[in-house]
DNA sequence: ATCTGTGAAACGGTTCACAGCA
DNA sequence: TGCTGTGAACCGTTTCACAGAT
């Protein structure tokens, strides 16, 4: 009754998310000049293990030898094709802050796949300034971008105040897949995807796991103490 | 027999991943001079459904009101102290590059629970340089900080080929959570945390969801289609 | 009447262990 | 023999649905 996840193209989410990771590893071999490995050494590579790792390539296709392991190229471009890596996907950088001027510089983004197009910022008294190979644009010309640009995916650098506006006029323009670096939650239609990154997250998550650490002394002595609270 | 996890002070993963996006939202409800909310006001607001928010909380303690809610400041204070956020975390930033600098400058950082105390970098001639309030010091003091400031967290700002090095310093010299943003695995021991952040990454899981959008056009014609390759 | 807190069911993801192929 | 690809068991997480508190 329900569509079957597998079988309309459908790769689980965990492992879409670990395949860039793969990409990164078998990039790296290549560049040492390693032309074949097995499961076992890739999983190393990439920091998972090697059932993860077979489970989450047999989902792309059966692209390794059996007794042998996988060819490097090959597989990378095969990964490279299921997260459609074979195009060039144009972006767009909004918030010319401190992150923004950061991202913008970031070599990473041309390296695979990505091509940063323009650089925008609400201020338009930024507009025309130069940030590396490109000038600041005004908001305005977002529609313009995607109409004659193809532009695809929109990355917040804002202030957490303005994200929002933010990424309604890249929803407005057209843009359905954001990614965003403000600390906040965006609202936006069901049909557009978000993906979030925020350092003080990690940083609490860090925090959280490092108290525990600390406090863990405290609790050997006395096993099963539960009710101990600080007030 | 085996070590109950919820028992001794466990909190899941997942939750625990969630609880910094519930205390940004209570933070700006707060800031708004909300006081209370329901468990499906504060869900919307951190983007998440109420049973998950209710299940997390539930893990923390008995901080609602039945037939009411929760008190803003009160949750707030409940969920920074389960984080740990009451005391301040000395963090140390290596690697001064864009992307260092940027993480220097963020304010967001000193917002909750966490006080960049040094900016370090491996290439002594920037060694001095004033970043913010902060001069640029040398690798080698990382041992001094962790003993005479406390240093817990170390964040890696450095491109990918020398981030294994450094994170061996800040190992050797004591610290056990490491914030990684360059691309690559950190080979540490397994009591030291390691949190990536990777914007390649990120964009890669767009591409692949951007992508799926676009070709479905051609698949919806012919359903149930599953041998097409392209090659 | 309302909304929290929580067992129990459902789900997705991971690990196991081995069949299948070179 | 060696390593991939995969059904089946396992485990953590999410969702459901309602008992319990105010």
């Amino acid at each position: 009754m329900s569509a079957d996840v597998a079988a309309r193209r459908g790769i689980p989410d965990a492992s879409v998310a670990r395949l860039p990771g793969y990409l990164q590893a078998l990039t790296s071999l290549a560049e040492r000049g390693i032309s074949s490995v097995s499961s076992e050494e890739l999983a190393a590579a990439a920091g998972v293990s090697s059932a993860k790792l077979r489970k989450d390539l047999s989902h792309l296709g059966s692209y390794g030898v059996r007794g042998v392991g996988y060819e490097v190229d090959r597989l990378a471009y095969e990964i490279s094709t299921a997260l459609g890596l074979t195009q060039d996907w144009p972006v767009a950088i909004v918030g010319m802050g401190n992150l923004g001027r950061a991202l913008a510089a970031y070599s990473g983004f041309a390296t695979r796949g990505f091509n940063v197009i323009a650089l925008l910022d609400r201020d338009d008294s930024l507009v025309g300034t130069p940030v590396g190979d490109l000038a600041v644009r005004r908001m305005g010309d977002l529609d313009a971008l995607v109409r004659d640009d193809r532009l695809a995916i929109g990355v917040i650098a804002t202030p957490a105040d303005s994200a929002q506006d933010v990424a309604d006029r890249l929803v407005g323009a057209g843009v359905r897949s954001i990614l965003n670096f403000a600390p906040c939650v965006l609202d936006v239609p069901s049909d557009v995807m978000v993906r979030k990154v925020d350092m003080s997250t990690e940083l609490q998550i860090l925090a959280f796991h490092e108290q525990r650490r600390t406090g863990e002394l405290d609790l050997t002595a006395q096993s099963g103490v539960e009710g101990v609270v600080a007030l």
